[in-house]
DNA sequence: ATGTTATTCAACCATACGGTTGATCTTTCT
DNA sequence: AGAAAGATCAACCGTATGGTTGAATAACAT
């Protein structure tokens, strides 16, 4: 299952496939729901999900017509274990994490990189 | 001095910017040593850091005609905190550390993705 | 049977990326 | 001065990426 370091962050890379990871980290959704705070067409959320997917950052199960996404955090451990290494981070803080999600929502439309 | 995560995961996808980052990790080296294990010209190895320098990454200081490169890890600090607040990662394991290095080294021209 | 909702597919476009080669600039060595 | 070493620049090439639109498929509703 661990796919490549190489897909892991390249996946990460975008800040639309970020906050889509941040959306699942509340709970699992449907496609058209993922999709609905972005400003872009479902087509392109579609392929962002077949990006997550491919890294393994998110597994996709249909039920009926509807496709449900779901986060896999395992995924990331490799990538995470790889940066440690490079520094002795001390212990996260929820707080920065916090922050960090409320920097990279959707929700306006403004193209913050 | 933050550049975005964007860009920090965007120079993190390439294994040759990895590896790069893995021997800096032991110590500061010349642009030419940098190079030295790779199979791609010293032109594309100048790309790649300045790809790494633009991510806050590594910075270079030139003294007489040599250019040194130095690894910058806390520019890692963000990403890693966006990362470990994805799962409840345990403590890591410096081994586990050393066998990605291991397996993500230039050496040999094999291009294990 | 028909329509509507959920999602993807296919073709296309512009831009970015990793690589190359050859010229260029700066610094050191003799 | 002239040559060699260290590194970047500039132009180019092929492929990947993120976006679009319109058609297609699948499942549910009427």
């Amino acid at each position: 299952m661990s796919t490549s370091l190489d897909t892991t962050f390249a996946a990460l890379s975008d800040p639309t496939r970020r906050a889509i990871l941040a959306m699942l980290l509340e709970d699992d959704m449907a496609v058209t729901d993922v999709a609905e705070p972005f400003d872009v067409s479902l087509a392109s959320i579609s392929k962002h999900l077949g990006v997550l997917t491919a890294a393994g950052l998110i597994t996709q199960e249909k039920r009926g017509r509807v496709k449900w996404c779901k986060l896999e955090p395992d995924a990331l451990r490799a990538a995470s274990v790889w940066m440690q290494g490079f520094g002795q981070f001390e212990p996260v803080h929820l707080d920065a994490f916090e922050r960090f999600l409320a920097s990279e929502l959707p929700v306006a439309g403004d193209t913050n990189s």
